[in-house]
DNA sequence: CCTTCTTGCTACATATTATGTAGCGACACA
DNA sequence: TGTGTCGCTACATAATATGTAGCAAGAAGG
């Protein structure tokens, strides 16, 4: 496949939640266990291909894991989506532009 | 165009640092201003078309700007650096799969 | 004026990635 | 034997990124 790997865990890091829909899939799971319809749901109906996709990087990277309930945040991850939360808050107070 | 823009705060921030280079970008900016040139060395030689797009959407959002010495994070996205700081402190304990 | 830098940025053909829709195989309940 | 769910796959089409070349503008020197 030839893709490279990135050094430092930061980069590594970056590389992952970079792609399309990992930040927005950790934030959905952010409260409790999802399907994966439901996630779908939850992720204007991302495209099953895709999804099937993240969610594999998250688990082979340790982030998420397929429990009985469905999809959910591993202990790892949770400390993680609390860096979200953060964000979340700041966004608040965040000037976006009022739609070109 | 007719793209959508997300309702809520955060969603619309995932939107945008879910983009492919936006977390790297701001990233690699978090020291000292960079010019487009030094900045797409940082990002493994980004296509300048991409780099770009990002930079003019993190510039309409009031992310980034450019100035005399290049490219730097507005007042308000170093706050949002010190988050992506938090990111890399806890990827410093991440536990990573030792490469397939 | 004429080079020779560097700057931000654009053009465009090619390659990679995502979307949308249909549906499979397994399991549960009736 | 239906009817429902589940996770997930197939595949054609559309959207996005890559890689390379190069333009127009500004500064510095001769």
């Amino acid at each position: 496949m030839s893709e490279k790997k990135a050094q430092r865990p930061i980069m590594a890091l970056l590389d992952i939640l970079g792609q399309r829909w990992v930040l927005r899939i950790i934030w959905e799971l952010r409260d409790a266990p999802l399907t994966f319809r439901a996630l779908r749901e939850r992720c204007d109906q991302i495209s099953p291909t895709v999804l099937n996709q993240r969610l594999a990087l998250l688990r082979e990277n340790g982030l998420v894991e397929l429990g009985d309930a469905g999809y959910q945040p591993t202990q790892s991850c949770r400390e993680l989506g609390g860096i979200l939360m953060q964000l979340s808050d700041w966004s608040k107070s965040w000037d976006q532009p009022s739609g070109s």
